[in-house]
DNA sequence: CTTCTAATTAGATATGTATCTATGTTTAGA
DNA sequence: TCTAAACATAGATACATATCTAATTAGAAG
């Protein structure tokens, strides 16, 4: 589930979790009012009205056509129903929260092995090992050119055997860091599809 | 729908417009998980996942098991899937007002406008005025023929200025009743169509 | 053109609740 | 028995928003 995509459905509960705009949506539901229908019916001042049904008509759930200066709403009763049945699917539900679940388990490979500013160990697993380096290479500055015993002092700040966290670096499918003539540079990395 | 069910519906809608409660759920689905990995998970304090689980516990939408002191609580997928089924039918919809359905505009149009029998004053708006010209020639009998002396005495137990009330009775655009030669009486109305 | 009604928009206020800190409770371990 | 850890509960605060009044726009009717 894309973030757009969550930021909808935390939308359509935030319309629907009034109980003033659920009344309206089942009076609409039995045919079309006009405003003032609906604040006497509602024991509301038409603002207030007016304030609901902008809130329901962000999602399209109600429909609006003027005659004369009166305007009469009623229920899109389809869109309430689709929007209904594509939202809470175990499937969405399971993927709600895949970005969170992502760099939050990041934070928790990085929480794991690192003991403040400090390595405890270099994981073994592949995927936990990339968390680190990208931590480590975050620790140098774009556009920045490091001699080799200057990449040695940062990383030895964080665990002592810097050769094989720098060999590591720039090797070919990590690609965090490039080396030339001895020089070493940190390397954009190709942002991931979201 | 009882008014039970509409409580119910609006609760689980103010359970669910919350980002954090959904982001919850989304983590949960994967799997259970003690309190403080979801603090850290979501970047809250304990207490704030507490208060959001109770509420996500009202609707029994996760479950809790205790190992020690940490307590795991897991999603209960099937509840919340079973409950968005129940939730948001057509049919529901439809009957989520009963009580305020149909005519009840008007009623309360008139409400506001009688003391008792009484017509406190004379709606400005044509819409209201109506309502209560419709109620005021319902005083009168179909096929019974009255002279003027005897509308104003039916229309001034309800309200002083009779000859307006009179006048508007036997308006073109009103024509609830007629006259002719000094003689009134009451029109059949062609129903609306529903 | 002026006036009145219906609706919307703007701005103010009040209520609900998410979040925090502080405190209490339970369990595990020294 | 005492301490520490993991949660829950209580109380305080801050932010979001439902609702109102006042002002504005637009249409209808005199």
């Amino acid at each position: 589930m894309s973030q757009e995509e969550f930021q909808s459905l935390l939308h359509f509960f935030k319309v629907l979790a009034d109980e003033n705009r659920l009344k309206l949506l089942g009076i609409l539901a039995s045919g079309e009012r006009s405003v003032e229908e609906l604040a006497t019916l509602l024991k509301l001042k038409a603002p207030t009205i007016s304030h609901h049904l902008a809130r329901l008509k962000e999602l399209n759930l109600v429909g609006m056509r003027a005659d004369g200066n009166t305007h009469y709403y009623w229920l899109d009763a389809e869109a309430l129903h689709t929007t209904n049945k594509l939202l809470l699917t175990p499937q969405k539900m399971a993927s709600l929260v895949d970005d969170v679940r992502g760099d939050a388990w990041e934070r928790k490979v990085l929480k794991d092995f690192f003991e403040g500013t400090r390595l405890k160990e270099i994981p073994a697993s592949p995927k936990k090992r990339g968390v680190i380096l990208k931590w480590l290479a975050n620790q140098f500055e774009y556009n920045v050119l490091y001699k080799e015993a200057q990449v040695n002092e940062i990383l030895q700040r964080h665990h002592e055997d810097s050769a094989s966290l720098r060999r590591e670096l720039i090797s070919a499918n990590v690609g965090l860091m490039q080396r030339e003539n001895g020089v070493y540079w940190r390397v954009a990395q190709v942002q991931d599809a979201v």
